[in-house]
DNA sequence: TTGAAAGCGCTAACAT
DNA sequence: ATGTTAGCGCTTTCAA
C-alpha cells in the first residue's frame, strides 16, 4: 500500500541552485546574506527561492554551524496553579517580545516533576537549543545543575539558592520588602505581619528577609507568629492570611509578598470584618507589573519586569557567544496607589 | 583572543565505537534498540556510552530520519490576559502528561500577532517539529492555513471556523450550552441571558448557538438584549454581566460561557445587589475542568479535558505516521454542584 | 565573484 | 551479528 498522504518533499539547496543556474555555494551565500555575491546571481537565487518556496532545512544547517538559533524558556514549576500566575505570562511575553525582531526562536518547556526535568536536560544536551532561561528555581532543584553540567548556556530568572556561580537576573526582592515594611512603619503601624512566598524559592526567602530587616532596624519585633507562608497563588494568600489572623489577631498591617496573594489576603481580611486600610494596612509585591490587580488598588512594591526580560536574553546571548555574563539585580520601588 | 569559555565538544558515535571496539553501525544499533546486536557488543557499547557521557546529536539524526520526535503546542492568542486562563494550563498539562512516558518532546510556542504567527510557520517549515497542536483559533486566523500549506501534520484544539477539512478535537460546546439553558428552563426560569465567549472563536459562537437553540425550542425569546459578549476572562465576564443587567434588568437566569467569566459575572451580580441563585440563577461552563473555581460552586457544564488531551496527541501522531485522522467531538455534561 | 569538494554526526541499505 | 559505504542538506575552506 502506497502512502497517499505523504508530504511533498521540500526543495533543497541543490534544486534552487539548478533553477538559478549557479552552484550550491552561491545559493548558500545568498541565503546567509554574504556580501560576496554578484547582484545578478543574488537576484537569480532570490527568484528561484521564491518560485520553489524554498526554506532551508535547519537540521542540516545546525549540523554544521552548531547553532540552532533557538533558545528555551523553561517553566520549572510543580505547582500547576502557579503556572497561570500573571508573572509567568509577563516573563514569557517580555522575552518573546525581546526576541521578536531577531531571527532567534523561543520555545517554552515545562517541567512538573523530576522525570520531566530530566527530559528537558536531555532535550538541551541533544542540541535542540543554544541556551536556556530557567524560571522558578526551587531550593532542591536538580535542573540548574543538570544544565550547567551539560554545558548549556544558562541564565536563571532569580538568584540561585546555594550561591552557585550561575548567571542570573533578579529583582531586588530584599530591598523591595524593606521598602514595603518601612512604608508601613512610616504610617505608624507597629504590628506588621507578612504573608511570604514559598520558602523553597529565593524570592520568597528574600522578601521575608527584607521584611525582617526593616522591622528589626526599627526596633520592632518580627516574631514568628507574624509570619505565614503562602505559595504565590490567590488561594494560598487567602489561606495564609487566615493563619495570620489566627496567630496574630492584633496585627495592624501586613506585607503580602505577591499580588495574587494580596488579592486572596484582602478577601480573607474582608471576610473577617477587618477594614482595609483602617484596621489593617496592606502592601503587596507586584510580580507581574500589572497595575491594579485588586480593588481598591494597593500600595505595592513594583519590580520592573520590563527591565528584567531584556536582561535575561542579553545575558544568555552573551554566554552563547562565549563571553562571560555578569548577573544583574534590578531595583524595585514603592508605588503608592489610590487607597491603602 | 582565544575563547576560554568554549564548551567541550560532545563525543560522537565514532568515539564511542572506537572505545567500545566496534563499528559505528553497531553503536547506532545499540542506541536505537535494534535486536540485531550481540549481548557482548551491546554491553561494550553501553559502557562506552556511559563513560563518555555520550548523547546522540539530534540534528544529525533528524537529518537522516526526517523525524525530530518533538511536537509543538501553539498558543495562538493575541490577548495576553487569556494566556493565564486555567484552560490553557490544563491543556498544556494534559498533553505534556500524555507525552511524558513516550520519547516525544513537547515544546510550547506562543503567537500574539501576525509576525509571531509567521515566525511559527517558518519554525515549523524549517523542520523543527513533526507536528503541531494549535490552540485558540480565531476567525481570521492565518496560522491554520500557513501550517496546512506547509504540509505540517496539524490538529486543532477546537473546530475550525470555515468548515475546512482539518483534523480537530473539540468539546460538544453547542450541546453543552443547550444543557445549561435547558437546566435553567427546567427550574422555571424564562428570562435567561447569556454572557458569551469572544465571537471570533468557535467555542464562543457554538455556546451562544446552543443557548439560542434551547430557548427557541422551548418557545422562549432569545433576544439580542439578552446577549453580552465576553472574552473568557474574569474581568470580561464582569463587564459583560454589567452590560446585561443594563440591557435586561429583568433577567432571572444567565448562562455564562466560561468559568473565569462566571466568577466575574457573580461579582457583578452581587455588587448590583442581585441574589444568586434566588434572583438570578447562574450556570457556568467549566473550561478547565477545575471544580469550584468560584464560591459558592456553580452548576456548570463540564467538558472533559481529560478525554480531549489524549485525543489531541493521538490524532496528531496518526497524521505523523501518514494516516488520516478523524476529528472528534467529545460530549459535555451538566454537573450540579452545591448551590445555584 | 564563483565553484568544487570535504565533512558536520548520524542512519540505513547492503554485504559479509 | 557486524562492518562498509553512501548519503541526509547544509556550510565552509580552498582554488580558480
Amino acid at each position: 500500500m502506497t502512502d497517499t498522504t505523504a508530504r511533498p518533499a521540500s526543495p533543497t539547496l541543490d534544486e534552487v541552485a539548478v533553477l538559478a543556474g549557479v552552484s550550491r555555494a552561491t545559493v548558500s551565500r545568498v541565503i546567509n546574506d554574504s556580501p560576496r555575491v554578484s547582484p545578478e546571481a543574488r537576484e537569480a537565487v532570490r527568484s528561484a527561492v521564491a518560485q520553489l518556496r524554498y526554506v532551508p532545512n535547519r537540521m542540516a544547517r545546525s549540523l554544521v554551524t552548531r547553532r540552532t538559533d533557538t533558545i528555551a524558556l523553561v517553566l520549572n514549576e510543580p505547582n500547576t496553579q502557579v503556572f497561570s500566575d500573571p508573572f509567568f505570562a509577563s516573563i514569557v511575553r517580555g522575552v518573546s517580545a525581546t526576541l521578536a525582531d531577531t531571527d532567534l526562536n523561543l520555545v517554552l518547556l515545562t517541567a512538573r516533576d523530576e522525570r520531566e526535568q530530566q527530559k528537558i536536560g536531555r532535550y538541551a544536551r541533544q542540541g535542540h537549543v543554544d541556551g536556556v532561561i530557567l524560571m522558578s528555581v526551587h531550593s532542591n532543584d536538580p535542573l540548574p545543575e543538570i544544565l550547567e553540567e551539560a554545558g548549556i548556556p544558562l541564565v536563571l530568572c532569580g538568584r540561585p539558592f546555594d550561591g552557585r556561580d550561575l548567571a542570573y537576573v533578579d529583582a531586588d526582592n530584599s530591598g523591595g520588602a524593606e521598602l514595603a515594611a518601612r512604608h508601613l512603619l512610616s504610617t505608624g503601624r507597629r504590628r506588621i505581619g507578612t504573608v511570604t512566598g514559598p520558602l523553597d524559592m529565593i524570592a520568597g526567602v528574600d522578601r521575608l528577609h527584607g521584611w525582617r530587616s526593616a522591622l528589626q532596624a526599627a526596633g520592632v519585633e518580627a516574631a514568628p507568629r507574624m509570619v505565614a507562608e503562602g505559595d504565590f497563588t490567590e488561594a494560598g494568600g487567602a489561606r495564609a492570611m487566615a493563619e495570620l489572623l489566627e496567630d496574630a489577631p492584633d496585627l495592624d498591617a501586613v506585607f503580602v509578598a505577591s499580588d495574587p496573594m494580596a488579592v486572596g489576603a484582602l478577601r480573607t481580611l474582608r471576610a473577617a470584618g477587618r477594614r482595609v486600610p483602617d484596621d489593617v494596612a496592606v502592601v503587596g509585591f507586584d510580580d507581574a507589573a500589572v497595575a491594579a490587580v485588586c480593588d481598591p488598588p494597593l500600595t505595592t512594591v513594583a519590580q520592573p519586569l520590563g527591565d528584567m526580560t531584556p536582561l535575561l536574553t542579553e545575558l544568555l546571548l552573551r554566554q552563547i557567544d562565549g563571553e562571560r555574563a555578569e548577573s544583574r539585580i534590578v531595583p524595585t520601588r514603592l508605588v503608592r496607589r489610590a487607597s491603602a
